[in-house]
DNA sequence: CGTTTGCTTGAAGGTCTTCAAATGTCGTGG
DNA sequence: CCACGACATTTGAAGACCTTCAAGCAAACG
């Protein structure tokens, strides 16, 4: 039932057994179909999500047009950071791109495991930075490449996106619109 | 000397008179005159920097074309975060634009007060998360703004970064050339 | 007061977007 | 398990916006 979820966390801090047990007590599973919404622009963000299984996607709208911002798959972490620190509205959606399984850690259980159990300050801290290393990766991506070499590096980098996201998707992530996602890909297949 | 490091670490934490003298006594002043360079690409970055006055701008070289990627004002913090904690190479570069004055501390000296005062742990974290979404609404901006919107939104939201920095700098961080934002400029005056 | 640095402007060129239509693929219900 | 329908991808033509290159002008630093 827990997954990866024990040896992931181990990766940040260690746990004794029984801490660990008082960790999952604070969880709870939750199953996702494809295309079902997890998170609707305007709710507030009081989970963080551990991705058992499956894959989501998060977007944001603008003048209309779905924007998406990253793609999470099994093992992964997902919160909107932003609503889930500030309590505020969020203004992204979350979305299950294959049939999904999470586990629920309420925003509540994680801040009393911060002053019960003080290593999880730790933990937290480390999820914030590397959350902020991702995201400054994925800034400059835009800015320094070109949308042909986003696209290249992509593949290299991160096959799994390739292969299981679709492919409009993935071009809303490149920052280009589908069309030109797909010349590109033609020109990349003469080129070979 | 200290200016007003104490007042912006006891919005993040509660030090008491010995905890916050203990902490002064980790950190150096650093001068820099306008244009002189605090780190360079290729150096690990060891440190941590309030600024006390004066402001920085970090670039990164892209086919030998500077691109700036954020400003930092009096009352800021700045690190090269990637460097910082991994201790790889930096790839920015960071630069004084007027004459500054910093407080430097260093990493060691922060490692060490996470386990010798617990209560920097959650300092580390809430910066970390605040960085965070700074950089997420960096990318926002980019990815859902057009260039014009992103000026007009700077000189409502930033005003420091129109009043103090050059043009071509902005130009950059938004994302654009030097002589777009010239006639962006231009047509906002005719629009008006 | 000179020299460096930054800003503006024009013309030409490139790349992505838009719009639209045709083709292809995949998931679901029968 | 098949067939249908919805959704995704490809492609062409035209157009928009930013960039490039280059030159002249303005401003500001020392």
């Amino acid at each position: 039932m827990y997954g990866q979820i024990e040896k992931v966390i181990s990766s940040f801090i260690d746990l004794d057994e029984r801490e660990f047990a008082y960790f999952t007590s604070k969880l709870q599973v939750q199953h996702l179909k494809r295309k079902e919404l997890l998170l609707v622009e305007g709710q507030v963000c009081n989970n963080s999500y551990f991705i058992n299984s499956g894959c989501l996607r998060y977007f944001y709208n603008v003048d209309g047009e779905e924007i998406t911002g990253q793609f999470f798959f099994e093992n992964g972490w997902y919160a909107d950071y932003g609503s889930y620190l500030s309590g505020k509205p969020s203004d992204q959606n979350i979305e299950a791109l294959e049939k999904t399984e999470l586990l629920v850690l309420p925003k509540a259980a994680l801040d009393k495991l911060f002053i019960e159990i003080p290593k999880f300050e730790k933990f937290g801290r480390l999820i914030a930075e590397k959350a902020f290393l991702g995201m400054r990766q994925y800034t400059e991506m835009l800015t320094k490449q070109t949308p042909e070499e986003r696209y290249l590096n992509l593949i290299k980098d991160r096959p799994k996106v390739i292969e299981r996201i679709p492919q409009h998707y993935i071009a809303s992530y490149l920052g280009i619109k589908a069309p030109s996602l797909s010349r590109i890909r033609k020109r990349i297949l003469e080129n070979k």
